[in-house]
DNA sequence: GGAGTCGATACCGTTGAGGTATGGACGACA
DNA sequence: TGTCGTCCATACCTCAACGGTATCGACTCC
């Protein structure tokens, strides 16, 4: 009655995002006639309308967006349930940490220490990702990361929190602004502001790919950034920062998918966690 | 290269879950060699040897384990979207909201008061079960759910706190702690408690079906029972309560399915949230 | 009105899912 | 120890359905 394969949900998916039957048809390397049917006979199943074909075009159905979302989901738990099941069964296993390049609060030499320090550990691979580190979580690419909270979607993540960073901004030293001691959101309303490549809609304004590129483009005085207090720790030169006062904080946390058992994540977690307290306290200390 | 189909899947769940490839294929109604080759294309597939097959019977290695939780929560996934799909497209649309019979704290007046006096509103369905509601609501079954935090499970489910229950025990009246004012989890540690054909595992005690059986019980003497203080509104002829001081308190709790962006589940939260508000208000007062 | 685009239909070959019959390994038991 | 029973694997067959090519029908734009 309702047994959906895999298939048909990935070709379902195709054709909402490209709306075209002849492109998702190339893009999923078969003809298009072939995806027609598959598409109509999974409509006939599931009893509801999910495209409304016209002869210049696709267009969804309010069930087709609900479905386009839902199959993106079931789809990222199934390559998940491959991955995992994979690296459980491979015997040199590791663990792979998913992280924005400088994007540890300056917390991670001591995680890793504190990670190593403990019994039955494995080698730490990183994956640097500017985008979306979250997803990678969910579908299994990654063990663990350190993400931002509320900046990064934690849905499907079990989380915890290491710690708060204050948001600067990051300014061309000859900008108007830097001639004061702080500024508001609102004060920014106007600058541009880049954008990462893989962010879910492309809106005006220039596409960096890494933190270099940002830094270039704030100190020539194009475009300001919004970016954690960290980066004050290596400052770029040409540039200049002013804390925001009613930004809000960003929460670094450590995040793994739900339901994980692994006794890997499990140490990582801890040794994040303690990596934190240790701070918390060194700085008390000074 | 991972392209996995849910037939797949199900068939790998049913053999994990029987280790026994005859039953597994009766149960999926086919037989047994294809089952056979089915889970053999699947390990060579996934380049993982999911079960140790001996001539008297089937285990799981330690990457079946893995699967077998992955598997099931991705199944899951894919029928929440069929479910969720089908539901989206027929015309009659109503909330279906998953509770325990009594598990509403006395909320539910209040609760159907402030949804019916939204604007746009659909019939609310009850769909009372024992078990596990949050499955109800992860696998689609079920659009929104009044459930008890941290006795159910929430993860996969976002939710929002409605007020704690302080936890009291059921005890027949002339049952030895009856003549205390209050009791601690220990005085209970030799006592029987009643549990719900639903559980994960059954346990040593009586099984029941309804909260009049689990009364029945105490009144008889024959167990004990932990129950939310609400109880006491609609007391049971021969049963006494007492207060239980380090029982965790129940945080009642209105659930969703994380990233339901429905608009009837968003009014029926925001109506729980002022009945709940309405209440302490009430209580204040009074 | 002709050309072009796009999805649906017709028809065909081949893959593979599922069936039956049987083999082979192993434990139980006399 | 030989026999029987259990349980999974293998061999072989059938047929549904997946995917391909050719073509149609509807609609848009010059």
């Amino acid at each position: 009655m309702d047994d959906i394969e895999t298939r048909e949900l990935r070709y379902f998916v195709a054709v909402a995002e490209d709306l075209h039957f002849g492109r998702a048809a190339a893009r999923l390397g078969i003809a298009q006639p072939p995806l027609s049917r598959a598409i109509r006979r999974l409509e006939h199943r599931m009893g509801v309308v999910l495209l409304e074909r016209t002869s210049r075009g696709t267009r969804l159905t309010a069930a087709g967006e609900v479905l386009l979302g839902e199959a993106r989901v079931a789809l990222d738990a199934v390559s998940a349930a491959v991955r995992r099941t994979r690296r459980a069964g491979s015997p040199q296993r590791s663990l792979v940490l998913a992280m924005k390049p400088g994007g540890d609060g300056g917390l991670l030499p001591r995680i890793l220490a504190a990670y190593e320090s403990q019994p039955d550990t494995v080698p730490v691979q990183f994956a640097f990702s500017l985008g979306e580190r979250a997803a990678m979580l969910r579908s299994g690419r990654a063990d663990v990361g350190l993400l931002h909270h509320p900046q990064n979607d934690l849905r499907g993540l079990a989380s915890e929190p290491l710690g708060v960073e204050r948001r600067v901004v990051a300014l061309a030293e000859g900008h108007p602004l830097a001639a004061r001691d702080s500024v508001c959101l609102a004060d920014l309303a106007g600058e541009t502001m880049p954008q990462w490549p893989e962010a879910a809609e492309l809106g005006p304004g220039p596409v960096v790919r890494d933190a270099g590129e940002l830094m270039q483009l704030v100190a020539l005085g194009r475009a300001v950034a919004l970016v954690g207090e960290t980066a004050l720790d290596r400052p770029h030169r040409g540039v200049t920062y002013r804390p925001v006062r009613d930004a809000p904080p960003a929460m670094l946390v450590v995040a793994w998918p739900e339901g994980s058992r692994s006794r890997q994540v499990a140490a990582f977690v801890r040794a994040a966690r303690t990596a934190a307290d240790d701070r918390v306290r060194d700085r008390a200390l000074a």
